[in-house]
DNA sequence: AGACGCGAATAAGTCGGACTAAACCGAGAC
DNA sequence: GTCTCGGTTTAGTCCGACTTATTCGCGTCT
């Protein structure tokens, strides 16, 4: 129940059962505070319908100032998670109000063990949106969203997928073409697919054994975006979330 | 630049220019700031790189402690519209870092004028998602599905759209529809797809001569999930997004 | 003269404690 | 039995001090 800033990097043993980060520095206090209390909501450690125990008590028990914490829970408002009345307390929400797309929701949600079953509506929703956008793409890519797709390419290319460069590569990748469409609001869904893509790649190669080079698929992808073939770019992106689902898969 | 909150209902004229909500009551407070300072962003009135003046000089501005005026703004950090680090001051970020997706962002967004472009895009979100929702929820739905919608249903019929109640209805109509997938990403896009098209109906009625009746073509794409066939709950529910559409541009 | 590192200024971050306001709950009145 | 009215609890707001992390400018070293 260490707070350590898990987040990205140093882990070091939490030797304080219930305080904050132990040596100096990590993230901002309250960065690590939401992220202790989102992993616990996300997790269902704190079932909706639960409330957490009164502010007061609770910055005590993380041996935080009341304000830092305060801070944090505005945090997990913003995001739909908790709701707090005077008198009331702080509840959690039903699972319905989350904002399950938001970045950060999405990597608490698979900071543990992932749910199955959502990896899978999440692999369903690329499945929806992603052939369409690549779809969109052929019409609508200029001359910078080709270069920025074939950059990415090549850097996929040379790191795999294995390394954290790759998984970066394969992030630009994707986000370049929804980029390509012009449509605001499918870049924003961007934010959420490319973290999607990237905790679940992380999984699958957590499995070893990566089954097939994913490049060849990326390339057929980003040709007949080039080309200005929509239908063989909405087929070909098909094709490529679906191996990357079987994949996903296997591996789970 | 009265801090009145004008999320819901009463609008007092502000008589003082820069001071909070005149009467006690009203939203939380700090909810009002960041409403303030969140419609100042999307409108583009701050605009993105541009950076906010300090803590104390902008909380003393609008006459709230600094403590209320933190919190809004961690709420803004949330949804990705600025980032604070020491010394550098609160910075907004580029538009490609804001949480679009966001209901409240959205609200935001549409509590000015709306950009025109960014309806454009909404409705191409819709017209890639919701036909490929029908289509599974035409696989999916179970028992309470059919009735959740059929009971959507029969309100818009009964209130039309030009009331507030049916356009609840309507919203419930396609929030079912999500739900009836039974996948839960999809369920999350349903939040921000219903606030898009709860704002943009509400701008199509403002435009009088509500050009056609909407409901047949609902029922269309009710019939066609009941019924358990996918293909035509798709082909529905497409023509049903291209005639909103439709209608939302003439009237802009 | 240029690059490098060191220190001071500055703005956000954290702290704590006090007071306010709202909402729930139980006691009392009708 | 229901309704109302306070009291109590809990979040919301305020204030003022201190800390930490940057950035920027100055001076020094090469």
């Amino acid at each position: 129940m260490a707070l350590d800033d898990q987040a990205d990097g140093v882990d070091e043993a939490g030797v304080q059962p219930i305080t904050r980060t132990p040596k100096g520095s990590g993230r901002r206090l309250r960065g690590a505070i939401a992220h202790y209390l989102g992993t616990q909501i996300v997790s269902g450690a704190i079932a909706p319908g639960e409330k957490l125990t009164g502010e007061v008590a609770n910055a005590e028990a993380l041996d935080v100032s009341r304000s830092a914490y305060r801070e944090a829970v505005q945090v997990l408002t913003a995001k739909g998670l908790v709701e707090s009345r005077p008198k009331a307390g702080t509840r959690v929400l039903p699972r319905s109000r989350w904002n399950m797309l938001d970045p950060q929701v999405l990597a608490w949600a698979f900071s543990g063990e992932p749910d199955t079953d959502f990896v899978r509506d999440l692999f369903e929703l690329r499945a929806v949106v992603e052939p369409a956008a690549a779809r969109l793409a052929a019409e609508r890519r200029d001359r910078d969203d080709v270069k920025a797709m074939r950059d990415a390419l090549t850097q996929m290319r040379r790191h795999t997928l294995a390394t954290d460069a790759g998984r970066a590569a394969d992030r630009d990748f994707h986000d370049a073409l929804l980029e390509a469409t012009h449509n605001n609001a499918l870049v924003a869904l961007s934010a959420s697919i490319g973290a999607a893509v990237s905790w679940t790649t992380k999984y699958k190669q957590r499995a070893r054994a990566l089954p097939r080079d994913p490049v060849p698929d990326h390339i057929k992808v980003f040709d007949a975006i080039a080309a200005g073939d929509p239908d063989a770019a909405a087929a070909a992106m098909r094709t490529l979330v679906d191996l990357a689902l079987e994949d996903t898969r296997l591996s789970m």
